[in-house]
DNA sequence: CAACACCAATTGG
DNA sequence: CCAATTGGTGTTG
């Protein structure tokens, strides 16, 4: 038989100032948020992490779209959207562990690393393999001189993320 | 199941 | 500045 079939997977692309998001959700809830330069480069990511599964565009998730290009904007504006990002149960530790940063904060992989009772190396991968862009804070993650190490979906969206995360509210 | 290569780091020489 | 080390994961045998 052909590769193992998996429940189809709804995405929906959309354009913002940091280039095309793509998100992709199943039953489950949200299971992708990629950022991509074109469509074509986001659903090839998409494909690859998803190998066999079925990709079936879903405009129906442009509301939910809004709140994600609203948040790209506004860091502190709310989700309300279940996140299901699949992973390993070290992953899934890193994951949640990044969620705890605050807005315009940034954390060290060494000091991730202890805090997880991990190495910092292993770290860096579990961040590196995050499906949800933006959602799970990777991009507040730097090297332990507080320099920005690396970044997926390229250094300058990590750049430009974190800067628009330290944009005061409110004057200041 | 075992071995190997890969990597978004860190520390020491 | 370069080299060695370290932890987890995906891939291959």
């Amino acid at each position: 038989m052909a590769a193992a079939l998996r429940p189809p997977l709804a995405y929906h692309l959309a354009e913002s100032p940091l280039g095309w998001v793509l998100l992709a959700a199943d039953a489950s809830g949200l299971r992708a948020l990629l950022l991509a330069d074109s469509p074509e480069a986001a659903l090839e990511e998409l494909a690859q992490r998803f190998v066999g599964a079925a990709l079936v565009a879903e405009p129906s998730l442009s509301g939910d779209m809004a709140q994600i290009l609203r948040r790209l904007e506004q860091p502190d504006s709310p989700l309300d959207l279940p996140l299901a990002p699949a992973g390993t149960p070290f992953q899934q530790r890193v994951w949640q562990a990044l969620g705890e940063i605050a807005a315009g904060q940034t954390v060290s992989y060494a000091a991730l690393a202890a805090r997880l009772g991990s190495h910092p190396r292993a770290v860096a991968r579990a961040c590196a393999s995050n499906p949800l862009a933006v959602l799970i804070p990777c991009h507040r993650v730097v090297n332990s001189r507080g320099q920005l190490a690396g970044y997926r979906w390229g250094l300058a969206r990590k750049a430009a993320l974190l800067a628009r995360e330290r944009q005061p509210l409110a004057g200041a």
